[in-house]
DNA sequence: AACGTCACG
DNA sequence: ACGTACGTGACGTTG
C-alpha cells in the first residue's frame, strides 16, 4: 500500500481543488478510491490488444454492486497474496463479494454473527468466526491511506514541456529503443543540424556520374537492395538503387534501379578493373551483379573487411554500426525513422513515399560514410601494421570467395532423394525399436524427454549434467552403452536423424533450380582467427568421418566433362607451429618427412620409433591436437579417457621433449597479456581481453586462445594466399577451371578434363610455395568424379 | 532466443 | 571449489 499512499491522498486533494481526477493504474485495488470525480483508468487485454477501462463511482457500483470504499471490506475478507494480505482463509472473490453485498461491511458482518443473525452455517461460518482478527487486520492493510501529509501545491504538479533531447540521451543510454520510437524522439539530437551539412546533395544524371567516376578512377558506392523471400531457401535479392559519393566536390548522388535492364547501364563501370571500387560487403555486391551478368572488377576497398582486420571479434560490421564505431554518427539521428503510429495520413505524401524518401536519404549518407570510414580505417590499418595483410591477402580474397560462391557445386538431387528414402526407412524402424525398448512412445529428439526415460524411468547412471538437466551427448551415451541396449539404438537414431534433417532435407532446399547447384555463402569476416566460414548451407561440415555420413559426398559431382581436383595441406597447423616456435625437433621431423605423431609418441613414451604401437601413436596424436588447441590437462584427459594426472604426465613429457614449443607457449601468453593481443605470421591480430578477466576460467580460455590463434590464424592466412595464387594463375591463363570449395586446409577445383594436368601442377605449386616456412609445406592432390572419392 | 547436440577442420 | 581443450554452423526443442 505504500506506493498507493501518495496518489490516494493526492487524488482526494485534486478533487477538493475541484478537478476531475484520473488515476492510471494496473491494480484493481485502486477502485476503492473512485468517486464521482475520481476515475481509475485500468488496462485490460482483449484478443492481443490492450485497451483501457474507466472506473468512476458509478461504474464500480454497476460492476460490483458496492460503493467503492466497500471494496476494502471485500479485500479484507478475500485477501491478496501478491500484496501479502492474508484475508480469511477459504474465502475467495465470490464469497467475499456476496458477503459484503449482504452485510455492507466487515464490521456489520461480525455484528450480525454476534447477534446470530448472519444466517451462515457450517465450515464457512467457522472459518469466518475464527479469523476475525485476520479480517480486520486485512482491512487495515488493504486501505489506501488518504492522509499522507502533502506539502506540494497544485502549481508544483503542473506538466511542463519536457527536455526531449535529454530524454533521448537517457533512453539511448539505457537502450530503451522502443520508447525512442514510441515518443518520436528520433532526430532530437542537438548536433543534428551540423551533421546534415556534411555533404551536398546534388541531382545528377547517369552520364554525369559516370564521367565523374571515370575521371576519379574511383567509385565510392553503396548498393541498395530489396528482398523477396521465395518459398525455397534461396533468397532473391535485387538491386534497387546505387548511391555514390564524389569526394572532390563533397557531393552525394543516388540513382534508382527500378527497371530490369537499368543496371546494365552500369556494366561498363563495374567491369572496368581500372576503376577502384570502394564499398561495403563487396562479396555480396559481386553476387548481385553476377546475377545480372555483370562481373565486378577492380575490387579495391571493402570497409567491412577493413573493420574486421582491425578487430576480428567485431561482429557488428554493417554500415550503420561502422558509422557509429568509426564516425560516431548515428543514422537514426540524422535521418529519423518515420513514426508510423502517429503518422498523419496525407494524400499527397503517403507513408510509402515518405519511407522511400527516408531510405534514399540513408543510401546517400551511406555512400558518404563509406568514404569517411575508408579514410579512418586505412589510417588505423597503417598504424597497426595491417595494411599489407589487408591489401595483399584479405582484399584479393574477396574476389576469390565471391567467384567460388557464384560457381557453386552441382548436386545430384535424385541421388540425394534416394539416400533420404533409405534413411527414412531405417529411421522409422529404429524409432519403433526404441519405443518398444523404452516401453512408451516419446520424442527421441527431446533431450528432456530422453533424459527422463534414461535416467528416471530406467535409472541409468547420470554421467554428466547440463545447465538444465541431464546430458545425453555422445560421450555420455558411449559410456552408457554397456548398461542397456537402448543406448546403441539411440546413438544410431541420432546419426540417422542428423543425416536426414541436416544433410538431406537441409541441403535439398539450397539447390538452385536454375543451376542445379548449391551456392553456399563463404564469409570472410566471421571468425576470430581469420578462417573462412560457410553458411546456407554450411559446406565445410559435410560428413566425412563415418561411412554412412560420408555418402552425402557422393551427390556432389563435377559437371559433364569435368572432374574434381582436390588438394589438402598435410599437417598445416603442426607445420606452422614447428615454424613459428622454431622447435628443432619438430622442424627436423617435418624436414625429414617423418610421421609427426609417431615421432611424438616415440618421444613422449620413450620408445624407439620403430616400436611405437598404434595406441601410442593415437595418444600422441591427441597430444599434438591438444597442443594446437592450447593444451589443458583436463581437456586431454577427457579426450583420451585417462585421468588428468596421466594427461599431465603426457603433457610434461611432451613439453620437455619439444622445448621450443614449451617456450613458444609461455612466451605467447606473456606477450598476449602484455600487449593485449596476439598476431599471426602475417600480422593478423586478435585482441584477447579475456586475459584481463577476474574470472579464472575466462582467463584460462584467453590463454588457450592466445596459443591457438597464431597457429590456426597463420594456417588460414596461408590458405588464403594459396587460393589467391591459384585464382590469379587460372584467370591469367584463361583456364576454365573454377575453385568451388574451401574447407580450411582443403581446396577443390572443378576442372575440365583437358586442363587437369595443368591444374594439378598449379595447385601443388601455389599451395606449397604460398609462404616460405622453416619446414616444407606439403599439398596432397587427388582427382575424382565426386566429392566422396576425393582422398 | 537459448540450449543441447553434432557435423566439420 | 570451480569446470574447460581451438575454430565454426544447422537443426530440433523448449521457454
Amino acid at each position: 500500500m505504500k506506493q498507493m499512499m501518495c496518489f490516494g491522498t493526492l487524488s482526494r486533494y485534486g478533487e477538493k481543488q475541484g478537478l476531475e481526477v484520473t488515476i492510471l493504474s494496473g491494480d484493481r485495488d485502486t477502485f476503492q478510491l473512485a468517486t464521482d470525480n475520481i476515475t481509475i483508468r485500468i488496462p485490460h487485454t482483449k484478443g492481443g490488444k490492450t485497451e483501457t477501462d474507466e472506473y468512476n463511482r458509478k461504474k464500480v457500483i454497476e460492476t460490483y454492486g458496492l460503493e467503492p470504499k466497500q471494496l476494502i471490506d471485500v479485500k479484507g475478507l478475500q485477501g491478496d497474496a501478491s500484496d501479502n494480505i492474508p484475508g480469511v482463509p477459504g474465502v475467495g472473490e465470490k464469497t467475499a463479494l456476496s458477503l459484503i453485498q449482504k452485510f455492507g461491511s466487515i464490521e456489520n458482518l461480525y455484528d450480525a454473527i454476534e447477534k446470530d443473525e448472519d444466517g451462515l452455517k457450517g465450515k464457512q461460518r467457522e472459518k469466518i468466526v475464527n479469523n476475525k482478527d485476520l479480517a480486520f487486520m486485512s482491512k487495515t492493510l488493504g486501505t489506501i491511506n488518504l492522509e499522507v501529509p502533502i506539502t506540494d501545491t497544485l502549481e508544483n504538479f503542473k506538466v511542463e514541456e519536457w527536455d526531449r533531447p535529454k530524454v533521448l540521451e537517457i533512453f539511448k543510454d539505457l537502450n530503451f529503443n522502443r520508447y525512442i520510437d514510441r515518443f518520436s524522439l528520433r532526430g532530437e539530437a542537438e548536433n543534428k543540424e551540423d551533421i546534415k551539412e556534411l555533404y551536398k546533395k546534388v541531382d545528377k544524371i547517369k552520364n554525369e556520374i559516370i564521367e565523374l567516376i571515370k575521371k576519379q578512377k574511383e567509385m565510392i558506392f553503396y548498393i541498395a537492395t530489396s528482398t523477396d523471400n521465395l518459398p525455397e531457401k534461396i533468397i532473391k535479392e535485387k538491386i534497387t538503387g546505387i548511391s555514390f559519393y564524389y569526394p572532390e566536390q563533397n557531393e552525394v548522388y543516388y540513382v534508382e534501379i527500378s527497371e530490369d535492364d537499368q543496371i546494365q547501364e552500369w556494366k561498363e563501370i563495374f567491369e572496368n578493373a581500372e576503376i577502384k571500387k570502394i564499398g561495403i560487403d563487396l562479396s555480396k555486391v559481386y553476387i548481385l551483379l553476377k546475377q545480372e551478368g555483370i562481373t565486378l572488377e577492380g575490387i579495391g576497398y571493402d570497409v567491412s573487411i577493413a573493420a574486421y582486420i582491425l578487430n576480428p571479434t567485431n561482429n557488428k560490421l554493417n554500415i550503420e554500426s561502422l558509422m557509429e564505431q568509426y564516425l560516431e554518427i548515428n543514422c537514426d539521428e540524422i535521418i529519423p525513422k518515420k513514426d508510423t503510429n502517429t503518422q498523419q495520413m496525407n494524400l499527397f505524401d503517403n507513408i510509402d513515399n515518405q519511407e522511400a524518401e527516408e531510405k534514399k536519404e540513408r543510401y546517400k549518407l551511406y555512400a558518404y560514410a563509406i568514404s569517411k570510414i575508408q579514410e579512418k580505417t586505412e589510417k588505423k590499418l597503417e598504424e597497426v601494421n595491417c595494411l599489407e595483410l589487408f591489401n595483399e591477402i584479405d582484399m584479393p580474397t574477396v574476389e576469390v570467395l565471391s567467384d567460388m560462391q557464384a560457381n557453386g557445386m552441382y548436386v545430384d538431387e535424385e541421388e540425394l532423394n534416394e539416400f533420404g528414402k533409405e534413411l527414412t526407412i531405417k529411421l522409422d524402424a529404429i524409432t519403433k525399436i526404441i519405443y518398444e525398448m523404452a516401453g512408451e512412445e516419446f520424442n527421441i529428439n527431446s533431450t528432456k524427454q530422453l533424459g527422463q526415460i534414461l535416467f528416471e524411468k530406467m535409472k541409468l547412471p547420470i554421467i554428466k549434467k547440463t545447465k538444465s538437466g541431464y546430458s545425453t551427448d555422445v560421450d555420455v551415451l558411449e559410456k552408457l552403452k554397456k548398461e542397456d541396449p537402448i543406448i546403441e539404438q539411440i546413438l544410431e537414431y541420432r546419426q540417422l536423424m542428423k543425416l536426414n534433417s541436416t544433410y538431406v532435407e537441409g541441403l535439398k532446399q539450397y539447390i538452385n533450380p536454375k543451376t542445379k547447384r548449391i551456392h553456399s555463402f563463404f564469409h570472410q569476416t566471421i571468425t576470430a582467427t581469420g578462417r573462412i566460414s560457410s553458411t546456407e548451407p554450411n559446406l565445410q561440415n559435410i560428413p566425412t568421418r563415418f561411412e554412412l555420413g560420408k555418402r552425402v559426398r557422393k551427390v556432389f559431382k563435377p559437371a559433364e566433362g569435368k572432374i574434381y581436383m582436390d588438394a589438402d595441406y598435410s599437417q598445416i597447423e603442426l607445420r606452422v607451429l614447428a615454424s613459428i616456435s622454431e622447435d628443432e625437433h619438430m622442424i627436423q621431423a617435418f624436414k625429414e618427412g617423418q610421421d609427426i605423431h609417431k615421432q611424438a609418441a616415440s618421444k613422449v613414451f620413450k620408445t624407439p620409433i620403430d616400436e611405437v604401437t598404434k595406441e601410442q601413436r593415437s595418444n600422441a596424436k591427441a597430444v599434438n591436437f591438444g597442443i594446437v588447441y592450447g593444451i589443458s590437462e583436463f581437456g586431454l584427459g577427457e579426450q583420451l579417457g585417462i585421468g588428468r594426472k596421466k594427461a599431465k604426465e603426457y603433457i610434461d613429457e611432451y613439453l620437455q621433449q619439444y622445448s621450443g614449443i614449451k617456450k613458444f607457449m609461455s612466451d605467447i601468453t606473456e606477450i598476449a597479456k602484455e600487449q593485449g593481443y596476439v598476431e599471426t605470421l602475417f600480422h593478423r591480430r586478435r585482441y584477447i581481453p579475456e586475459l584481463k578477466s577476474n574470472n579464472y576460467m575466462v582467463r584460462q580460455f584467453g590463454a588457450r586462445a592466445a596459443m591457438n590463434t597464431p597457429i590456426q590464424g597463420t594456417a588460414a592466412d596461408i590458405m588464403k594466399i594459396a587460393m589467391i595464387k591459384v585464382y590469379r594463375k587460372n584467370k591469367k591463363r584463361g583456364l576454365k577451371s573454377k575453385i568451388v570449395l574451401q574447407v580450411h586446409d582443403e581446396m577443390m577445383i572443378e576442372v575440365p578434363i583437358e586442363e587437369k594436368e595443368e591444374i594439378r601442377k598449379i595447385m601443388k605449386e601455389c599451395m606449397e610455395s604460398a609462404v616460405q616456412l622453416k619446414v616444407p609445406l606439403i599439398a596432397e592432390i587427388s582427382e575424382a568424379t565426386n566429392w566422396y572419392e576425393c582422398k
